[in-house]
DNA sequence: TTCCGATGGCAAACATCTACGACGTGGCAC
DNA sequence: GTGCCACGTCGTAGATGTTTGCCATCGGAA
């Protein structure tokens, strides 16, 4: 493949001045100009970008690293990223931690030695560690967390308002009369399985109801610990269930199945996530709804404006979500008990 | 950052003994291979890949095109395809080209420029153009296209038994008892929505009906045309429908809801892509199930193999995929007409 | 003493950007 | 009319951080 000193022969001219020419970095007279142009036409030349982010010291790359792409929830993510940072002229490289903090460290050095010009990162449970953790909290390189978020973490940060959002939930449940409420909740070191586990219970509490543990089953987000969660909260015959993401919902209901109860009329369930498919299967779940693509997509805007300036003062973007009033919760059913 | 010439200083050696300590590419010794690591660690010396990249000639880097990452087919060839990449230590740039050509080609220009070593591509319809077409078909830069294929392609491709499959699922329809039919398709410029309607219309004609032009709908994969698609059919009276992907499946179910219809007791239904989440809802669909993940992986697989030798005849994996009988098409309701 | 093998270092190559210097020309002033 | 200065252009060279071929050196063995 051709290179600058192949069009700069072909142009007779300097490679000083095909750069000039191809960054528009600075003036080149009208006549230099066009022969280079056609230069790098006839040669087809393109620059070789990896010898210009040597040069220049950017490489308009972002590393995102997700848990998991196919789990449902993350592609959104990803397309809000990725828009964002293609529009602005930047590209994602992409990585799968599954959770694991060995495998988030293993992305997270590569990403460095790649030398990635930001991060957007959907953590891993526990701290940063390792050199990547000292470079990253070192504020050398720029990191926007999404959704999770260290306790002692001063920069960038997206996230959902997991807390009220499981509160309403709940809170709608109760509206319609419902008592014995019980959730299906993530790895309480998860941090967003841990805030919505809390907004249930404030939202029992504030309606006088005494969370029970016997009503409150830990799962994984995984399908499986759906399946398995709801077989075990369904013995307990509770009224209503929240369960905190869409995953474990899909199992839910394959216990409900199962048990051959029919939701909501046996048991209602508000779920977490709303996915576009949501509409068309029997029942219909009543979610709240994330808004996913635009957790991504506000992530790669903070990256993007850190990036143009170190100095700015951290941003810290919490998103609303919105209940989605469908079957599953019983709304459409029943009249609301008070 | 520490650099090489840092490190070479430090342990007092020339910066050819680190290079070799670092990729193990020479014998060094026991003294001065310890005074090396020391130096790594104590200036937590990363290599600079990019440089390292210039220098080898090879980014181990990878382009992946997809249309759309959050159309739920997606996510799962990601995975596949990321985690054979980053086994073999190669790392994922991801684009989402919308079937768009344009898109298209500007990712791939991209990608080229960036000096990828190899391209997953998911083509958009129409020929591969431009100057990235040119050198793509030079073979100059090594391509595996999944899923889709162009006419004269000659190079790597990883397929889905489009037409099998969708011969399978009318077939089993017809098996069931069914005749009148319908299909709602994908473009017909994109290969895979091609085959799957000729897979459609040779079952039919092996079973000695003929096809109805009335009977067929032209979608474009997303799930509104699958609503559009299914209020236009259900007018037709089918006894049965193919819905050639998920995301139109859901669009017709949707519109079978609209109608008060029952699947699959006033209209059967299978479809295309199986989900985890497919178990749980009522009515649970029939589908012929792609193995996504197996696609991208193999693909992966193919395109690592090229980059190893890029002599090596051109490979053509069709992966198989496999009937996947539920509630949707009736045969658990209903016997058996002959 | 000489030769060979084992080590290690120098420098070029990869492809780009850019600071700085040089050259030429035009205008103005003496 | 001539000389000088300034500005507009362009090119040289060094910097970015690696890898690697080739050469030099050192030590030991014959």
């Amino acid at each position: 493949m051709a290179n600058i000193y192949d069009v700069a022969r072909r142009a007779k001219v300097s490679v000083a001045t095909v750069s000039a020419v191809i960054n528009d970095s600075a003036y080149v007279s009208p006549l230099l100009r066009a022969r280079v142009t056609k230069a790098v036409a006839e040669l087809v030349y393109k620059p070789n970008l990896l010898a210009r982010s040597l040069a220049t010291q950017q490489s308009r790359t972002l590393g995102m690293i997700v848990p998991d792409i196919s789990n449902p929830f993350w592609p959104a993510v990803v397309r809000g990223a990725e828009d964002r940072a293609h529009a602005a002229g930047y590209t994602l490289l992409i990585s799968n931690s599954d959770d694991n903090p060995c495998k988030q460290e293993l992305y997270l050095n590569l990403f460095l030695a790649k030398r990635v010009d930001g991060i957007l990162l959907a953590k891993a449970p526990g701290p940063l560690t390792g050199d990547a953790g000292q470079q990253i909290a070192s504020g050398k390189t720029c990191v926007v967390q999404m959704l999770r978020v260290d306790a002692k973490w001063k920069g960038d940060a997206v996230l959902l308002d997991d807390e009220d959002a499981a509160y309403e939930a709940v809170a709608h449940l109760l509206r319609l009369g419902y008592r014995r409420i019980g959730i299906l909740s993530g790895p309480p070191n998860v941090q967003t399985a841990a805030r919505r586990l809390a907004g249930y219970r404030r939202a029992l509490r504030d309606s006088g109801v005494k969370p029970e543990r016997a009503l409150q089953y830990e799962g994984d987000f995984r399908l499986r610990s759906g399946t398995e969660g709801g077989l075990v909260l369904l013995k307990k015959k509770p009224e209503a269930v929240f369960v905190a993401n869409y995953l474990m919902a899909v199992g839910f209901m394959m216990a409900v199945r199962q048990y051959r109860l029919r939701c909501p009329q046996d048991v209602a369930l508000v779920t977490c996530d709303d996915h576009p498919w949501l509409d068309a299967f029997t029942p219909r779940l009543t979610t709240v709804n994330f808004p996913k693509y635009e957790l991504g997509a506000e992530a790669a805007r903070v990256l993007l404006a850190r990036l143009g300036s170190r100095d700015r003062p951290p941003e810290r973007v919490e998103l609303r979500s919105a209940l989605c009033v469908r079957e599953s919760c019983g709304a459409l059913l029943q009249e609301p008990v008070r």
